[in-house]
DNA sequence: GTCTATAAATGGATAGAC
DNA sequence: GTCTATCCATTTATAGAC
């Protein structure tokens, strides 16, 4: 591949969406300007043109390659057959994984309505195979009599609902390590559908 | 108190409250125009001016109008001393009362990062007494024996964040009921925090 | 109390120089 | 590939007529 001299577009592609991402958490989508986005990088407005077709795509883009990329690690995770060591599982990596990437979640979880109709409907599918995932494990352990679930789809919505919440609150180097909060909101989780039936 | 011939002051007042958190919760507060508000209400842009200072006085007084009616109704809940019942009392309430405003609750966790910093400072500590009043429930139930608790604070977040998420999901009509609703999450609470230790 | 009109600033997006 | 300059639409908020 030819060299480009004086140029840096191999990277100002990535520090536009590291920017981008970082704004659209802290102050929302429709509060932050192309401008914004520009000086973050330092480049004037125009330039981001180069790179993404408009701010909705910019927008689209991040949230779309959030979920992929959160499906595909997801479904990276080691098979295992019981399913208590599954929910244990699926919560640890919840937990760990949106900690790890706290303004790519958030968008996530906060911009949905800022999204086209159809850019939604695309990243409301995603979510609910990521979604679905967990219910698969519920509903096998309530099979197998491992849980006690009355209603699988709801279980699994409070329990995303609980370890999602995690963000917001947590902050590395508090009283809490990381470790300790997988291992306090695993339990709470498995707990919550566990127990004598109602 | 004298009539007012050709006014609708007291009514139009209440109208631009209503317009503005419907479409704050909608939309989002940076992504709402004063325009649409009033157009909603039926006025040009100006007249909204006579019923608050700016966009951001509008904002405030819908959130902390919204945050102490919260507590003043939680606190009007009769009391008991059983921490079971105390838990099972408060995650009703707190279902109950956020499925009867899915407005005002959406935007008093979404649009804390639209107020200013001084505004933002009143609404926290409101929130904090809201926080709590559930987290010395699971303190007084945790010296009696009655809960397992690692960590109440923590314990708090996770419980209020899961009970707060049947709002993302739940419309009236559908499979299940409110009662089953607000007894199925009661039930996940209070499990989440019974049975054996870690 | 509401309107029209407008000020003053800012928004997304594009054109063309370099 | 980036910059400067700019277009055009829209924003919040105010002034003054009615």
């Amino acid at each position: 591949m030819a060299r480009k001299i004086g140029s840096s577009s191999e990277i100002t592609g990535p520090r536009i969406r590291d920017a981008a991402l970082r704004l659209f958490a802290r102050h929302g989508f429709a509060a932050v300007s192309m401008r914004q986005i520009a000086a973050e990088v330092g480049v004037q407005a125009g330039a981001l043109y180069l790179y993404t077709a408009d701010k909705q795509a910019l927008l689209f883009d991040l949230m779309q390659d959030h979920m992929t990329d959160l499906l595909c690690t997801l479904q990276a995770l080691p098979q295992c057959s019981d399913p208590a060591a599954q929910l244990d599982q699926f919560a640890r990596f919840h937990i760990g994984y949106h900690l790890d990437r706290p303004d790519a979640v958030f968008i996530a979880y906060m911009e949905l309505r800022s999204l086209s109709p159809e850019n939604f409907a695309a990243i409301e599918s995603l979510r609910r195979r990521y979604e679905t995932h967990l219910q698969e494990i519920l509903s096998e352990g309530a099979a197998k009599g491992v849980f006690t679930l009355s209603d699988a789809k709801m279980a699994t919505l409070a329990l995303i609902a609980m370890l999602t919440g995690v963000t917001n609150w947590y902050r590395e180097g508090g009283r809490l390590s990381r470790s300790d909060v997988q291992t306090l909101y695993a339990d709470m989780a498995l707990r919550a559908v566990s127990g004598p039936p109602i």
